[in-house]
DNA sequence: GACCTTAAAACGAACGTTCCTTCTTGACAA
DNA sequence: TTGTCAAGAAGGAACGTTCGTTTTAAGGTC
C-alpha cells in the first residue's frame, strides 16, 4: 500500500494506543516491554515506531488520554442541573469515570480505568512534563468546580465561611479516593453515594 | 563463630531499606535500577544481595512498610477520644500520614511519603501478593473504623439508616484522595479540614 | 517501476544477578 | 591481654539476558 487514507492512519494510531493501554493497565508502564505492545496490538516494531517516537511517547499519550477522560467526567457532571444534592453530583462523576468508559471500550476488565488512573498518578512523580499537564488539568477542574460550589454556598446549601477551594479539594479527594479503592479492592463495588449522603446530611 | 552483632545486621538492613525507599520515591519502583540503590545506600551489590533476595523482595519490603505506616495512622487516630468532630479525626490521620513520617526520617522531601503510597497502590496492580497484603490491611482498618462510625451513629451524630461500612469507605476515600493530591500537587499544602467541615456540617 | 508500509533480524546499552575476592569481626588459645 | 584464625560480611568485576531502538529487506499499491 503506497498511500493510505487519513482514516486508516488514525485507526492504526488508535489500535496502538488501545493495545498499549491494555498492556499498561495490566502490568504498569515500566514493567511492560515494547515486545508486549507489539504482541498485544498485533503489529511489528516498525509499525509502532512509525506512529510513536518511542516508549515514553506512548506512555505520555496513554496517560494524557486517560487523565483527559477523567477531567471531562468532572466537567460534564458539574455542568448539569444546579443545586442537585451533592452526593448525586459526586456519584455521577464516579459513574462516568468508572463505568461508562468500560462500557465504551469493551475490551477492558471492570475497574481497568481506575487502575490506569492510579498508574498515571504515580507516573507523574517520575515525569515532570506529565506532572505539569496534570496540574494544568486539575487547575481547570478546580476553577469549574469552584463556581459550582459557590452556587451551593450562595444558596445556603453549604456554609459560606469556608474557602470555596477547600471544599472543592475535599470533593475531589472523595472521587480520587474512590478511584483508589476501585483499583485496589478489585472485588468490591465501591458504594460511595450512600456513605457520602450520611456525611453530607448527618442528621437526616 | 565470628559474626557481627544482630544490631549491626538490623542497622544494615535498615540502611538498605531507607536508601531503596528514597530511590523508589524519586523514580518509581521499576525505573529505579539496582545500581541506583547501591549508590544511594553506599553499599555494593554483594552487600545488598546478602540482605535481600532480589529487587522484588526490596520492593515488597519497602511497599509493605509504607502501607503499614499508613494503616497505623488510621488506627491510632481512630483510638483517641470518641465522638470528636469527624473532621478533626480525619485531619489527624492525614497529619500522621503526611507529616509525622517526614519529621521522623529527615532525609526525605516533604510529600515524599504520599508519593510512595501512590506508587504502592499502583504496584498492587502488578503484584498479586502485595495486593493481598494490602487488602488484608484495609480490612483491618475498615473493621476498626466501623466501630468508630457506629458510635457516631448510635449517638445520633451520623444518620443510622446508612450502612456503616459505606460511611467508612467514604471517610477512607477522603484520606486517600488527599494523599493523591499531596503527591500530585507538590506545591500546595492540602487543606482538607476546613473543606471537610463544610461538607460535614453544611448549615453551620 | 517507484514508493511507501510492514516484518523481522540485529544492535548496543543497560538491566538484575552471580561469583569470586578481599576485608573485617569476634572467639579462643596461650 | 594479646595474637591467631576461621567464617561471615562487603566489594566489585563480569555474566547472560532482555530492553528499546535501528536497520535491512521483503511485500504491496498506485
Amino acid at each position: 500500500m503506497a498511500r493510505v487514507s487519513q482514516a486508516h492512519l488514525d485507526a492504526r494510531r488508535r489500535q496502538i494506543l488501545d493495545g498499549a493501554r491494555r498492556c499498561f493497565t495490566r502490568n504498569g508502564f515500566h514493567a511492560t516491554s515494547m515486545q508486549d505492545v507489539f504482541q498485544e496490538t498485533g503489529l511489528s516494531s516498525g509499525a509502532v515506531y512509525r506512529y510513536f517516537r518511542g516508549k515514553n511517547d506512548l506512555i505520555t499519550a496513554v496517560a494524557e488520554e486517560a487523565f483527559e477522560r477523567m477531567r471531562l467526567a468532572f466537567e460534564s457532571a458539574g455542568r448539569e442541573a444546579p443545586l442537585r444534592p451533592l452526593d448525586d453530583v459526586i456519584d455521577e462523576v464516579l459513574s462516568h469515570v468508572l463505568e461508562e468508559h468500560e462500557r465504551e471500550s469493551g475490551t477492558d476488565r471492570p475497574g481497568a480505568f481506575a487502575e490506569l488512573i492510579v498508574q498515571v498518578w504515580s507516573e507523574t512523580l517520575r515525569d515532570g512534563q506529565l506532572a505539569a499537564t496534570l496540574n494544568a488539568g486539575y487547575d481547570r477542574m478546580r476553577v469549574m468546580w469552584a463556581e459550582l460550589v459557590r452556587t451551593y454556598q450562595d444558596a445556603g446549601r453549604l456554609r459560606a465561611d469556608v474557602p470555596t477551594d477547600h471544599v472543592v479539594r475535599a470533593l475531589m479527594a472523595l472521587v480520587q479516593g474512590s478511584i483508589v479503592q476501585r483499583a485496589v479492592f478489585k472485588d468490591v463495588e465501591v458504594e460511595l453515594r450512600s456513605g457520602l449522603r450520611a456525611l453530607l446530611s448527618p442528621h437526616a
